[in-house]
DNA sequence: GACTCATTGTACCGTTCGGTACAGTGTGGG
DNA sequence: CCCACACTGTACCGAACGGTACAATGAGTC
């Protein structure tokens, strides 16, 4: 029944397949984004990801909520390496607060991606993942923050800048997919930079 | 087993017990609230409510799909009833908005609450939901937008900051949920008050 | 007291759930 | 050549799933 992809068909480079761990979790982040926690079935991740219930607990042996948690801590590195990152800059504020803009437009595809961490949120699921959810958000809050302060803001007005900026994305993201509108996203993302005081390039 | 709460022990004004649907679809959107769509058993229904499957299926014979229906469009009928009337009253439009984020912060419970309709519109769900959802979420955009307006907006003007409200009051509510922080929606909606225009008392 | 009918509890249906056990299978290293 | 071991498919488990069928129950009406 199931479809062997890689068979490696006498080809020589023959390393191992490496089952990709990278690429085996986006592939179950997005089962979860579409069904929720408890709507991503194994099955349904099973046959997302060409794994059988066998290799998905070899890999995964506390089963779903392991394989939720890796994926947060996936989704987690990747913004700290392309979103947080650029904040940290300390020479540039202004332009690492543009690079974490438009890198959260590519990683949200503009608004037709949703933030699985932010729908974690919200239902029985984050009490599961509490510590996970509340650190992606709150490092997001604060990186922003100090990348504001740098960049000329009072503290506590940085402070609150930030906060409505990644809550004015998250709720941009919800709109977006309630309108099935995608442009919805980019007007937001467009309002932010002029709040924050970055030029806006048309 | 099941404890029989209301048995009319001999009492006088004896109307039928009328299973007060508001109540009982107060009781089921709880359930969906904290569990998700998918994640909302039947069995957990029955809990909550204290009625067997043979009573659900007797008030929703389209079972969870038509509670689910019912659900929305209870709450939708409140917003309609609590938010966005006073959003129509011509004379007073910024009387309107106030009215508006104040009945807003009581339905959310100052953010300790989630918006139901905005988890929906995140996971597969939302297709079941699609026109109920883009309903609630449009009229409450278009709404404020005309309010805005009256109040002396240029129209385009209006519809962006309206666009922008709403997404941060749904951006808060996550935010507020993923810090475990009620204040910071009580924080979004002072911002949103200064944004518009409304003097904010404290 | 008989009839009606909304409401309810219970038993049951087939399916799917998350999870376990285990016997292959094939490959790279020795 | 063989062994170790990472990986996989299959069968299976008990529980829970959404949903159905139906026989009681009991209050209102006449």
């Amino acid at each position: 029944m199931t479809i062997r992809v890689c068979r490696n068909s006498g080809f020589r480079p023959l390393r191992r397949i490496a089952p990709d761990r990278d690429q085996l979790l986006g592939i179950i982040a997005e089962v979860f984004r579409e069904h929720g926690y408890e709507g991503a079935s194994l099955a349904l991740i099973g046959e997302a990801t060409g794994l059988g219930k066998g290799s998905l607990y070899h890999f995964f042996p506390g089963g779903k909520e392991e394989m939720a948690r890796a994926v947060i801590a996936h989704i987690d590195g990747w913004f700290e390496d392309h979103v947080f990152a650029p904040l940290r800059d300390g020479n540039d504020p202004r332009g690492g607060i543009e690079q974490m803009l438009a890198a959260t437009d590519s990683y949200f595809r503009s608004g037709r991606r949703v933030c699985l961490i932010g729908a974690f949120a919200l239902d029985r699921s984050r009490d599961l993942f509490a510590g996970q959810i509340r650190g992606y958000f709150g490092r997001w809050v604060m990186h922003l923050a100090n990348a504001l302060t740098r960049s000329g803001h009072r503290s506590t007005e940085a402070a609150e800048l930030a906060e409505e900026a990644v809550a004015a994305i998250q709720g941009a993201l919800t709109l977006a997919r309630a309108a099935n509108d995608a442009d919805l996203f980019s007007r937001a993302l467009r309002r932010i930079r002029k709040h924050i005081g970055i030029p806006v390039s048309g």
